[in-house]
DNA sequence: TTTATTATACCGACTAGTCGGTTTAGATGA
DNA sequence: TCATCTAAACCGACTAGTCGGTATAATAAA
């Protein structure tokens, strides 16, 4: 009746999971383990989950498609709440840094993405390239709305467009890192801000800037 | 009498034992993997470390110093380059862009500290200090640069200096993800370059800016 | 209404092999 | 001699994965 009782079996496996991996990385968390914590038993998992090769596909998946959706759905949130690409560029930042300062409340922000990539050599080529192509997706996006932009509002340097779209993925996986490792209020969302102060002043309209400081010759 | 015959075992065995680390992360790395690449047998491993979590530690402390002693003799060469405070910061980012072009040319670019941040409910608080201070170097050496030069260059967004100093870690381990997930030619290097980009916006002097892009008035 | 059948979901003992770590003994060179 | 170093056999705990079996509930045949 409780509302954690009706989460299915295999949910809570991967919840479960994803927590042991989130502070171990995946091969240091045991199927047992997994087990003790929802309290079931090794028929159950094996059950549910061929192999453990198959549980870190199982949560990889469920990661990217998450992942995808804060995506899709910010953008078009951005897109909808301005008719200027420019702007919905920086309020699709803006919305980034929102979740940024959501993760910063957490203890140990999570990105099962960098735990992979930092352990994958235990995984399959197919596993592997989830991944790239959840990242594949940010630079396609986000390059698109760049190129946009760019057109409008030539940037004040010459950068690639994709690399510049790839930034983002790097200052939050970055910043995970930072995060986790030294304790700070708002990393994550700080890191962000320099992302979207670096993408004002690369697209600022030419000489005057459009910043709070003062002075416009 | 070769070159490699010199090394010391103690050597041989943490670096095997990195490369592994590096492949899969800490915890999917046996000991027998380790010695069977170096072919030696357990009794050698426990002689030179009571215990893996020894190994851990010998493997951390070794990659900082390293990474030390990069920081250091690179903010120094800066310093000796020029004697304006903002040249000094772009040649020392220049620096880590060699560096990164480096990093670039190899297959699975290598940062120890990443890999136990996302594995460190493995390791003891110790272990995890070593990181934590690593980073604070940056931040420390960086961020009393970047003072120096804001004195003299107000930056044109009002941002925190000591997460301006992260950042340059950030971009470094976000771009080691990127690098290891999704191919491409110079990814460390191009993204170490939007943050000098970013570091020239912010404090290039008023109005017209110092960039390739023609003018000098 | 009763009985047999079937599928889903789950349990826990068990196996073969790997793990980190120990012990004992021998080799090497100062 | 004495410290340094290496080898090989071994240990108990834990690993992923197997397997025979059970509980429940729905369906179908009697």
């Amino acid at each position: 009746m409780s509302p954690e009782t009706k989460i299915p079996t295999r949910d809570r496996l991967l919840n479960a999971a994803e927590e042991l991996v989130n502070a171990k990385g995946f091969a240091a968390t045991s199927i047992d383990q997994i087990l003790a914590r929802v309290g079931m038993s090794k028929g159950t998992f094996f059950y549910h989950f061929k192999t453990k090769d198959e549980l870190a596909r199982a949560l990889i998946d469920r990661f990217a498609a998450s992942d995808e959706q804060v995506l899709v759905s910010s953008m078009e949130r951005a897109e909808k709440l301005s008719d200027d690409p420019r702007q919905q560029l920086f309020i699709f930042v803006g919305l980034m840094i929102e979740i940024a300062e959501q993760l910063d409340n957490q203890a140990q922000p999570n990105c099962l993405f960098a735990t992979y990539c930092w352990e994958n050599g235990l995984f399959d080529p197919e596993t592997q390239s989830v991944i790239e192509n959840a990242l594949l997706n940010w630079r396609r996006m986000l390059g698109h709305k760049l190129r946009t932009v760019a057109q409008a509002h030539p940037p004040k340097v010459d950068v690639d467009l994709d690399s510049l779209a790839d930034m983002i993925t790097v200052v939050f996986e970055g910043a995970f890192v930072l995060a986790r490792t030294v304790d700070g209020k708002d990393t994550i969302a700080e890191q962000t801000r320099h992302y979207r102060n670096y993408l004002q002043l690369l697209f600022s309209d030419e000489g005057n800037h459009t910043f709070p400081s003062t002075s416009t010759d």
